[in-house]
Order: structure tokens, then C-alpha cells, then sequence
DNA sequence: TAAAAAACCGACCATTGGGTCTTTTAAGGA
DNA sequence: TCCTTAAAAGACCCAATGGTCGGTTTTTTA
């Protein structure tokens, strides 16, 4: 939360041309305003994820926060802005941190993926409320419907394929994986399977659906491995 | 579609509890109601696959039929009513005859699923609109917020399960695939994997992705068939 | 052929939702 | 203290939507 203000804080006195340091209270402003804004796209995203984007509409998220439509529209130009600026804050952070951060390390790049995946299925199984994997829900919601939303969400996607598939050939570099293996093909693969076990997940026995997963991820990684396995 | 009305009128005549072979003309009453009936249903599954369910309005599928409120709440109590019989009447045939019913041979398992994958991609590959795997397009947009809707969409996924799990449960018996196999775990994988890679493919490339997934797939499939195979 | 039933029409209603606009409040700065 | 301006309020607008209802047309039945 700190860790996004002070953030958002640089990207914003970079793009004014103007330091804020000089000026005392303009940092306050300036944490106000992105206080607001802040608030009003964590409860964005919160409801987009649950109800939908077309079924929230901009008043469920202003009642939630008992502002009104004036405050909305003081700092969003639209509805559609505003999911625009939250994809850009927020779900780019969280999809980094969850899938792409873990599985940056030089260790082993199977076990690295294996754990990074058993950690985000595990916090799905333990969400309360779990509405399937975020990123797949939009881009289900939005595709043929919203070309500038979609554009938005796909980088997100080939984001992660990117950092799949040079994990992959770092795998193959070390000698942990079979020189053969087609790291784009085993990134496709990968997340499809993920993103579908995200949706059979919503369903009832998550956490057995995520055990037979992880098993058959684990069964299929094994034959990834070098041949001449050393170590 | 000849088939479908057939079918249709078999279940109405049951429900009613006579015959209508003995009326001559309530065959042809139940046709006309039928085949309305079923040029709704057909527009709105075609309308809410492409756009949505709650992003298309009853209008929409009647404007399209040149019909009118009337006659929408003459045959149907509600939208959410129309939906679920779109569901049971078309959809459930459609997951059927496309990913349950090629796979239910006695020939190699695991050839016959990979061809079942293979036709069902090509479709979506060649399809100039496609929106993804429709079943799992719906349980992201219902998930959470229509509970009676999802009841009907998981008993879909079920029998898809259970089907998927006793081919391969076949294909241990008959010795191609290895004994210690976990059936449930396969079929939560190639499931997973399925829904996830429909999702990807609503993208660019879907062609190039549809190869890599298939090729892995086969590598997969590969490390689940006997060790001891003879033929 | 006339009555009855089925199928369908389309005006109407209440509510919602995105967005606008004018007005109010509050917090610096001089 | 006064003035400016950011921030927020909330009444209002208008198109869309799910659903209702009284009436009309078409088909079936007797």
C-alpha cells in the first residue's frame, strides 16, 4: 500500500516537470488526491473481480466509499479510465508479484515455477471468495467486446509469457532441462493449464482439484528434465 | 437441428403425459411452439456467447427475429429461465458432441482425446469470431452471481469429467496407458489445460499457440502411456 | 363456420446506469 | 482575513433494460 503511494508519487512529479520536494504542501495534495484515487480503484478492482465489469457500476463502488458521482468524475474521465488506470496500478502489480517475481531466480526453474504455482493455487483455495484466476476473467469478459481494454490485458499476458519462456531457456542453459524441450510451446502450455485450473477451482473441492493438479504439473515436469540428470 | 426437435418433442410428450401420436394435429402445434422456440434459443446462445449474458438484452435476440416481448414472455417466465434452457437444450449437446462423445471409442485413449482436442481447436481456430471455450466463458461470467446457472453449467464439467476419467481408466485397462496412472488427476489436468489454452487462443496467433499446446500435449501424453508397450 | 385457444404485438412501467453540471466545502497562500 | 483552487456533493438527464398487460392475429377444434 505504502509501497504503491510512493511509487505512483515519483511517476507523477516525473510527469508534472516539477520537483514537489521544494514546495512542502503540495506533497500533501498530491497524497491526498492519490489517497482518493487509490481507495476508490482498490474498491474498484475488488468489486470488477466479483461482480464483473458491465454488472458493477460506478455507483456500487462510490457507495462502498460513501463518495459520490462528483468525486468519481473529478478524477476519472470514465468508467472505462478508471478499469484502464486500475489495470495499469494495480493488476499489473499483482499479476507480477504473484507469477512472474517467483519464478525470477537462477535456481532450478521447474521447482521455482512448481512452488510459484503452488502458491498462488493455495491462495486461491484459501480465499474465502474466489472468483477464478483475475487476468483470465477480464480477458473472458472483454474479449470481442472492448479492443482497448483487451489491449491493456494482453500485455499483461505476453508479460508473463515472456518471463516463461526466458526461465525456461535459463532452465535449459543450467542443464536442469532437456536442451529439446520447446520453451515457447511449455509456456503455452503452462499457462493454459494454470489459467483452466484457475476456473475449475471456482467450483466445489478446490483444494483437491489443486492437489491432482499440482501432481500432474509435477508428473509433467519430470519429463522435461534433462536425461542426464547430475546433482 | 431436425434431430434436436425430434428429441424435444420425445421430452414435452413425456412430460404431458399422453402421446400426441393419437392428435395428429398436436404434432404440428407443438412444432411451430418448438421451432420458435428453438429460433430464440439459438439467437440468444449465439448473442450471449458473443457478447455476454448480462451485456445482451432480451431485445437484442428479438430484434434479430424481428419478435417481440410478447411473444419472448409467451414462451419463456424470464431471461434467466430462457438462459438455462438455452443451456440444457444447446449447450449441454454442443460440450457433448464436441469433447464427450469422440472420446467415448474403444480404440488408444490417449489417440482419442488428442484427436477430440486436436478437431475442437481447429474449430476455434478457423471460427472468425471467437469468444473461447463457451462452457468456461460462462462459469467466469456466473461464478458468484448466479448460483442456479452455475449448477447447470458444473453439471456439464461433471459429466465431462467422469467421461474423460473413465476413458482413461479404459486406456489403463486395455495396457496403453500406465497402470499407475491417477485417472482423476489426468482428467483435472486435460481439463485445466483445455479451458486455459480456449482462453489464450481468443488472442493473436491462436494458431501458433494451438501448435505449441498440441505438441506438448502429445509429450505429455507421452509420459502416461506403458513403459512396456508392445505393438 | 364460429368459438376457443395459442401465438404474437407493442405500448407502457419502474429502475438503473453512465455521465453532466451547478453548487458547496475546505485547505492553503498572500 | 480574503482569495483561489482542489475536492467533493448531489440533483438532473437520458438511454437502456427486464418485465407487464391488454389487445390482435392466427390456428385449432368442435
Amino acid at each position: 500500500m505504502v509501497g504503491f503511494l510512493i511509487n505512483s508519487c515519483t511517476l507523477l512529479s516525473k510527469s508534472k516537470k516539477r520537483s514537489w520536494v521544494q514546495y512542502p504542501n503540495l506533497m500533501d495534495k498530491n497524497l491526498k488526491r492519490l489517497a482518493t484515487m487509490q481507495r476508490m480503484q482498490v474498491t474498484g478492482l475488488h468489486l470488477f473481480y466479483s461482480k464483473g465489469y458491465y454488472n458493477t457500476s460506478v455507483d456500487d463502488v462510490l457507495k462502498e466509499l460513501s463518495l459520490s458521482k462528483g468525486a468519481f468524475y473529478y478524477h476519472f474521465e470514465s468508467k472505462e479510465d478508471f478499469f484502464i488506470q486500475i489495470i495499469e496500478n494495480l493488476l499489473v502489480r499483482k499479476v507480477y508479484s504473484m507469477l512472474i517475481e517467483p519464478i525470477e531466480g537462477h535456481e532450478h526453474t521447474l521447482d521455482l515455477i512448481t512452488g510459484c504455482f503452488e502458491d498462488a493455487l493455495e491462495t486461491a483455495v484459501h480465499n474465502e471468495l474466489d472468483y477464478g484466476f483475475i487476468l483470465s476473467n477480464f480477458i473472458n469478459e472483454f474479449n470481442g467486446r472492448n479492443e482497448k481494454i483487451m489491449k491493456h490485458l494482453n500485455n499483461i499476458l505476453q508479460v508473463w509469457e515472456v518471463n516463461l519462456v526466458s526461465a525456461i531457456q535459463r532452465g535449459k542453459f543450467n542443464g536442469h532441462i532437456d536442451r529439446h524441450v520447446d520453451a515457447e510451446g511449455v509456456a503455452v502450455f503452462l499457462m493454459s493449464a494454470y489459467m483452466g485450473v484457475r476456473t475449475l477451482m471456482v467450483e466445489m473441492t478446490p483444494s483437491a482439484r489443486k492437489y491432482r493438479f499440482m501432481s500432474q504439473l509435477r508428473h509433467y515436469f519430470k519429463s522435461l528434465e534433462a536425461k542426464t540428470t547430475m546433482v
